[in-house]
DNA sequence: TAGCTTGCCTTTAACGGTAAAGGATGCTAT
DNA sequence: ATAGCATCCTTTACCGTTAAAGGCAAGCTA
């Protein structure tokens, strides 16, 4: 191993002058300077990360926690956090949760361990680890959640989507498209469906278009979740002709269970998801889905972190909104 | 921050006292044993890996570089990867090189400066950088290649599919499903690619089927690619009845201009793939593929990188083969 | 010509931990 | 008694780097 000692001693110089001239500093002679330069490319020389780490108390590495590797929605942060990271020369320690609240606690122990100087949290899970983040502030290392918006112990960043603004587009769209009895298949009982479900409602009162209780069947995330919200949806009388899904896979399970009951999409009934999955549009009948650049969540989560880590850190934490957008498909194609 | 010192301070202990508790060394008494751990518990004391990995020289960190992050296939890898390194307690750097060789090169050189113990190398990339690869051995940094079968200066573990064996499974499925006029849509000019034609090639003639120059259109691994192949193969009399795509995106191409050209899929024409990317089964038919475990792929180069860590370290480099399996659906089901 | 600057390099200490060797104490065996 | 030994803890050195303070000679000032 090449290392400034071995630099040093070959010049007979301190290795204190050899750090100097790594790092540029000014007190050091033209004559020696090229010296050293000089023997630091002939042996090749790579400074230790981990030594440098140490003194300078700063790891140039950030983490980030994502519930499951498999789901593309998480990828997409991490590249877009990678992006970054990658540009400013830090490191990006990946770790996964698979949703298990005590894995993520581990995982978040061990980029505290590791020292990294800032944490994306792009976590699904429940509270329980407030204490855990709230310490790492203390410590200097910067945090960021991503679509987190509860866990309000924890003074920290956030990037967070517009999920009224998912609802709202959504539904917009299918009142535009000739849509009048609208249904929502809302997701699950978490603040992301809920708001999702606000916007849908927000959007029939702005544009003066009827609403009713039972046009909001209660579904979730999944497939199957979607399928059976729809199949209910489909026995109202007047007839819905245009339905939002709290998600894409329940969007899917929606437009099976359309096809199932002999009905046609776009034609007879419209159909909206939001998330917009890898493929969406390599579906029999692509899909019209809200939706927002996980890249940038993760960029931005990153922008964050750097900000917080500069000369000038921000006193406040602050909350970045990612704007979501429509993606029009054939599903809400109208005639 | 608490550190040990802060420990040894208030116990009035020396610091490497404490450190033996926390290595669990025998030579520690009882009651100060137990005095230490109270304190620790007390502080919250959480070790600074970065410390350790300077004095210990091992990091408990793997990197793994891959070209694309959007692209499932490599973030599986890093998947199967992350899991045997987080059971482990390591640490798993993130590195996408954009497929360009020259930031490949970088993040190889951030990896080897923090000193990592274990890197992965899931590149597509042109050779060019073995130079710096086969340092990396003197450092002590294991090294394995995912799917590079060139490289052959480079001295290290491998994990690769036996894209021979892929070629032979797709095409005598085709076989056995009737189809007697098979076609094969070749990739780039690449091994992988090259290594499934000739598989495609073994397969023909290990059933006695009729091949011709012809039916092997040079395509590559993009839908565009596969669809312009297909365009060729279907001019072509007799009527091309089952087509063996280099890859799944190629597949797809494949399969829309089969349709564009007012035939069908799998009726007319059979259809296989290979590689399975996801949500391959949400097409509109979906593709038949021959695919192979990628999750695993990461495993097993976990698993090679930690043997080469422990104390038995085998003195030979291994080939790791992944068998490739059939994953038969709509594509070439047969009436 | 003593004293001050300036330029250039070195010494020392520190970051937080581990390893190896070195005491001090009390007990056992002769 | 006393060497020998085990037990338990401390001292010292080191990992590879940076920061702060120190030293020294040459040149300049008064």
């Amino acid at each position: 191993m090449t290392t400034m000692k071995r630099i040093a001693g070959e010049l007979g110089v301190s290795i204190t002058t050899v750090s100097k001239v790594l790092n540029n500093r000014e007190d050091i002679g033209h004559a020696t300077r090229a010296r050293v330069l000089a023997k630091v490319a002939e042996l090749g020389y790579q400074p230790n990360a981990v030594a440098r780490s140490l003194t300078l108390r700063r790891t140039h590495t950030l983490g980030i926690v994502i519930p499951d590797l498999m789901h593309s929605f998480f990828v997409e942060i991490v590249a877009g956090l990678e992006s970054v990271a990658s540009a400013r020369g830090f490191g990006l320690l990946l770790c996964s949760s698979n949703e298990d609240p005590a894995k993520e606690r581990d995982e978040i122990e061990l980029l505290r361990q590791r020292q990294v100087d800032g944490i994306v949290l792009a976590s699904a899970n429940a509270s329980g680890n407030s204490d855990l983040l709230q310490r790492l502030n203390a410590l200097g290392i910067g945090l960021v959640m991503i679509d987190r918006d509860d866990h309000p112990a924890v003074r920290c960043d956030r990037v967070i989507t517009d999920d009224e603004e998912v609802g709202r587009l959504a539904t917009s769209h299918l009142i535009d498209q000739g849509c009048r009895i609208v249904a929502h298949i809302a997701g699950p009982p978490i603040v992301h469906a809920k708001r999702r479900a606000d916007g849908y409602r927000a959007a029939l009162k702005e544009h003066g278009v009827r609403g009713r209780a039972e046009w909001i069947a209660r579904g979730g995330f999944k497939e199957a979740d979607g399928y059976r919200a729809m199949t209910r949806l489909l026995s109202l009388k007047p007839r819905v002709d245009g339905v939002f899904a709290a998600n894409d896979p329940a969007a899917i399970g929606a437009m099976k269970a359309i096809w199932d009951a002999g009905r046609r999409v776009p034609d007879d009934v419209k159909v909206v998801g939001a998330g917009d999955i890898a493929m969406g549009d390599l579906l029999r009948v692509p899909l019209t889905t809200v939706s927002w650049s996980r890249e940038n969540q993760g960029k931005r989560a990153g922008e964050l972190i750097f900000d917080r880590l500069g000369p000038d850190a921000p006193d406040k934490f602050r909350r970045v909104i990612i704007p979501p957008e429509l993606v029009v498909r054939e599903s809400t194609r109208s005639r």
